[in-house]
DNA sequence: GACATTGGTGCCGAATTGTTACTAATTCGC
DNA sequence: GCGAATTAGTAACAATTCGGCACCAATGTC
């Protein structure tokens, strides 16, 4: 049996993520009237010929004020839970956005992740999946510098990992480990946040990486 | 505006895996006369209502005689390179195979992911982002334990986590830290493999977790 | 029975990690 | 002005973990 395509409807719903307010939030757009939930994800179709994470940015974009900096895929659903434009597949992308950027338009909201508004059930499975894939990630890639503007503190960046990994970080520890892998360089410029001593900022500038080949960690199964 | 979900052309994608003769292999059909390559991902569109993953225990199945036990979503492709059917959207799904296991048919046969023979470009993309994926996940998640029968030596553990790593593990330290994660649990039966002295066989039984948390790893960056 | 081969463990020095404590630089209140 | 409060950053130490080596155990081969 020879195998052959089926056509069928799409749908690309984004997770735009971000700091907001020491928590991490997801961005809402306001649902046209007469829909079931007052809330959704930015949503929309990809145009022929658009690569999947180029309609994310422009999903996005057209909520936000600006394009995120990093998109990564989440997973592609087709269950029969209900998607508000009632496509049968949905491709998922998490973007991400830094603490501060964009202009959100009077159709839109951000939502602390701990405590959103009922969204449509394929949504809500999307959400959960972009948080769980993110918090997955963030020691294997550098999620939590697209979450922070080009310079930022060492406090800021361990403000970032606190918030996705919800757990608090040794300081001393923290600042070794980031040390030891050349991912920052100083900057010569100083925040002064009113109190308290100021903060060096500093930038996102990964060096060369001698392999640092570790063992396996048995100890890091999610299931 | 208001976002209108579009109709497209869909394939699942199956980039089945399994470790044969020390190596780690994917199983490629035999393409139809008059294709552009002579192998092919398994492949084909999910049914109406059917779920992603049930679609690959399907498409998988029928070329390897027995469904894998495994499936995870490596990623949604819809960019130009060529599909053996010419979906626009394709959805790649590594599916992960005890080694012995299956009677592979005459129209399929396994290739070492080292030297694979010519593939649809977009097939191409597929498996090198299962590899990726299976590679990042591999200490995440118990994908070794899907690659192996019920129970199995620690040698055998150790073989798989060296293919899946591409290099050579310290066996003291392997099963030192495997004896920390409760992940496995000795049976009563030892395996004597010809020369050399029978191994004990053991079966994957992740027992309570204590929650091991761990400083942020700066050093497992991939990118 | 010596030897090769594979399985399994004990031990030790080196490297890494978690923690406490300390110093530094600024604002606030008086 | 000056001490308390606050935030940034580092030193030093103890506990743990890791990698390597050595060793013992059990089997097949000759």
């Amino acid at each position: 049996m020879k195998p052959v395509v089926r056509r069928t409807t799409l749908a690309v719903d984004v997770v735009v993520l971000s700091p907001r307010s020491d928590a991490l939030a997801v961005l809402l757009a306001r649902s046209p009237a007469g829909a079931r939930e007052r809330w959704s994800l930015p949503w929309d179709a990809p145009a022929v010929g658009e690569a999947l994470e180029d309609a994310a940015a422009r999903i996005a974009g057209a909520v936000l004020g600006a394009a995120p900096a990093f998109f990564e895929q989440v997973g592609t659903v087709s269950d029969t839970r209900r998607h508000p434009g009632d496509a049968e597949i949905s491709i998922g992308i998490a973007a991400l956005s830094p603490a501060g950027v964009g202009e959100v338009s009077g159709d839109a909201e951000w939502f602390p992740l701990a405590s959103l508004p009922t969204l449509a059930p394929r949504h809500r499975t999307i959400v959960d999946r972009a948080a769980a894939v993110v918090r997955q990630r963030v020691d294997q890639s550098p999620l939590a510098f697209r979450l922070l503007p080009p310079t930022f503190t060492l406090s800021d960046l361990q403000s970032v990992y606190e918030l996705l990994l919800s757990r608090r970080l040794h300081k001393a520890s923290f600042r070794r480990a980031l040390q030891a892998s050349y991912l920052v360089e100083p900057t010569d410029e100083w925040r002064s946040e009113g109190r308290g001593r100021p903060a060096q900022l500093f930038r996102y500038a990964p060096k060369k990486r001698r392999g640092a080949r570790r063992g396996v960690r048995f100890d890091l199964f999610t299931e």
